[in-house]
DNA sequence: AAATTATTGTCAAGTTAATTAACTTAAGCG
DNA sequence: CGCTTAAGTTAATTAACTTGACAATAATTT
């Protein structure tokens, strides 16, 4: 389903995919930009025209358009009789991407091109209680590091997409009233990235980020309706409804991690009592293996002295057979398990993508998962939902930068040259 | 925000709200008209060029169109220095359209003007469990008693929505699966309607419809993120994010009565248990009067003697001052309330709008509601949520089928004129 | 009261992006 | 080799928009 669209400053809804800024009259030269970069199979000529219901004659004039400016390319396609059609493909060669992905304890960035493949990657430990100055200045780093060590041209670098882990006002570009980030409240940071490093950028929620990732690149291709589940740390979402990101009034939406599983459980980060991440977040699992092992109970994780243990040890050690670092996930991916069902049931998803480090051991996490949403949804909706796990695994949300960096890219070359 | 749309079929969603098909070629001419439709305000033709980015001349021939094809009228405006500006509205007299809501034991049949203004209504009591056709069969004779009685021309009614109880592939236009509706199970009633009725037809869940007819015409006018909740017999929820309608992969998005409340709670009419239709429909708020009444407790709702104690009987009691009643529906509210505030945290929505029988007392059910909102969810969403009543009352989901009629009727008419 | 300013709406000429229908290209097949 | 099928191109035409000048209408200033 195809949207074109203009306003007053003008966002353009196109496809839902991207939202950019056009003056309303090469539209369809936008769509035809994004028809191919989805596209899971080849595309072509007639192909497009058929979808968009625009004849042969006009895609041929968009398409060489769209060819002389570089951003597309013709690539080689085979059909059963008749002439071959002439697949076309984004030109992965016109230029390169910066994806940033901010956690509450790294920096990733991915440098691809504009097909949106991995160029370089580079991954830090990192605090953002050190504040936003401080941020811009380590993503500066990685950046003309990155820029360096992979043969790049700095001026074929076109744009930025950020995500952080907090609500974002996506009309002004700001952090807003972000509970991991204190210090971060309405600082400008879309207008700071670009005056800074010269690129248009765009931020957004990381869960945000991994939905739209695992919808352009991963595990969610042609699923309009895709509900990600970051677990790391704490518990978040990110919601792609009706093919287009849904941030909610004020970007906060997804906050999954904040719903309340019992009425007077134990009490949480955000002041509430019994929310899931109170029972299933790395902190959780961490917590809890901590407590097990204090009581004596039979581990390996009883071997980890000095140090306290982390969600990534009982992962671990539940990896290499460790039954009680089995269960604690387990029993972690049932309460999940509940807070997906209800989700489930609210949004009639088709599909569920689970991310977040915790989600990388698979199966062990995903089982108590389905089980509990067949057990607590209507069957209309369980059985029309699949349940995986993230295919660009700790990539996600910064893949889903590259993505949104990629549309301003793209979107922004076809005005210039036009 | 307006989006423009073509697709082969071609759906074309145009400024969310309304989806239609068109050539794609007149898209601008709808844009306008639904601008004048929704608009809260009065809207000249400067206005509109500006919220388009289109010039001023271009909409002075778009609207020359609309006015010769007698959908849209000029009225008198009044603003401040400089030539005054003609306001343009829809012509309410160009045509009439029917919205139907069919419920758990209602069928109610709204006929209203162009302009969305009602100029005749009928309810009858009635049991969806008939079937189809001899639902099709009262609609029948509601609409062409409505018809004689209002003065109506039969050839000026354009267009028929309805709203049932449950999910609906809006694609194929058929009611599927539906839990309340045995013997509805893909029945192709949008096909039904229209060869029947010879006018063209919609078919929308009645909880989607009564976000749609209170985002229209009731309490969440501008309001682009809206979670509307029917608390009848049972209950359902509507949900129109980004401006649009929500119905998830399968139609069945919003089903908020089957979340779980209570892991090991009683057994719901779905089979599972705790789920919030257990403790917050009618049907829970007429057990619990039952029930308090046979363990002898002080309330007027004993003098019921030969019949059953209805949810209507409770409201009427709690309006009257009785304390049980008036406790009973604080109860339920309560429960409600969890659910709501579950709800606000996943989604983030500007305006929480209440309906359905229950909601209409009005602040002894509102109240636990915004009291649980407030304590369970996070402050940043939370204080940008208003929760209120429906504005239109036992209409909303009737006028909600209305708009759809109105789409369907303005948009084709556009088409055909052209 | 006349002149000035502001704003809306219209008109005519020019531009752009689409359509239509004929045509070319490129393949498979008997 | 010619026939069939499908993809892609070309040229003439049409519809929708833009631009810039201008008329209409009201408030404000002189």
């Amino acid at each position: 389903m195809y949207n074109k669209g203009t306003q007053a400053g003008v966002t353009l809804i196109v496809n839902p995919r991207s939202t950019v800024n056009c003056n309303g009259k090469s539209l369809n030269r936008h769509i035809v930009v994004d028809l191919i970069r989805f596209s899971t199979e080849q595309v072509s000529r007639v192909q497009i025209a058929r979808q968009m219901d625009l004849s042969r004659a006009a895609i041929t004039a968009i398409v060489d358009d769209l060819l002389q400016s570089g951003i597309v390319r013709e690539t080689e396609a085979h059909y059963p009789s008749g002439r071959r059609p002439i697949s076309l493909e984004i030109n992965p060669n016109r230029g390169r991407v910066f994806g940033v992905d901010l956690g509450a304890s790294h920096l990733q960035v991915i440098l691809a091109d504009f097909g949106g493949r991995l160029i370089a990657e580079k991954e830090i430990a990192y605090k953002p209680e050190n504040g936003p100055e401080d941020c811009l200045e380590k993503i500066a780093e990685i950046t003309s590091t990155l820029i360096a060590e992979s043969d790049t041209n700095a001026s074929d670098v076109y744009a930025l997409g950020m995500g952080v882990p907090g609500p974002v006002t996506s009309l002004t570009g700001q952090v807003s009233n972000p509970p991991i980030l204190p210090g971060w409240d309405g600082f400008p940071l879309v207008q700071e990235l670009t005056n800074r490093f010269g690129w248009p950028a765009t931020l957004n929620n990381d869960a945000e980020l991994g939905a739209l990732g695992e919808w352009a690149f991963g595990a969610g291709r042609q699923e309009n309706n895709l509900v990600y589940i970051k677990v790391g740390t704490g518990v978040g979402s990110g919601l792609l409804l009706n093919g287009q990101l849904y941030g909610g009034a004020a970007g906060s939406a997804g906050e999954i991690g904040h719903i309340t599983l019992v009425e007077n459980g134990p009490v949480c980060v955000c002041g509430n009592r019994g929310c899931l991440e109170v029972y299933a977040s790395g902190r959780a699992i961490a917590q809890r293996a901590d407590q097990a092992v204090r009581q004596g109970m039979s581990t390996v994780l009883s071997d980890i002295k000095n140090t306290s243990i982390s969600a990534k040890d009982v992962l671990t050690a539940a990896r290499f057979g460790d039954r009680l670092a089995q269960q604690i996930i387990y029993e972690a991916g049932t309460h999940l398990g509940v807070a997906v069902a209800n989700l489930v049931n609210l949004l009639n998803p088709g599909m569920v993508v689970m991310g977040g480090g915790v989600s990388q051991i698979g199966d062990l996490f995903l089982e108590p998962i389905r089980t509990m949403v067949e057990r607590r949804t209507l069957r209309v909706v369980s059985k029309g939902v699949r349940i995986t796990s993230a295919l660009l695994g700790r990539r996600s949300s910064a893949m889903g930068a590259v993505v949104q960096a990629l549309t301003l890219a793209l979107h922004n070359l076809l005005e210039v040259v036009k």
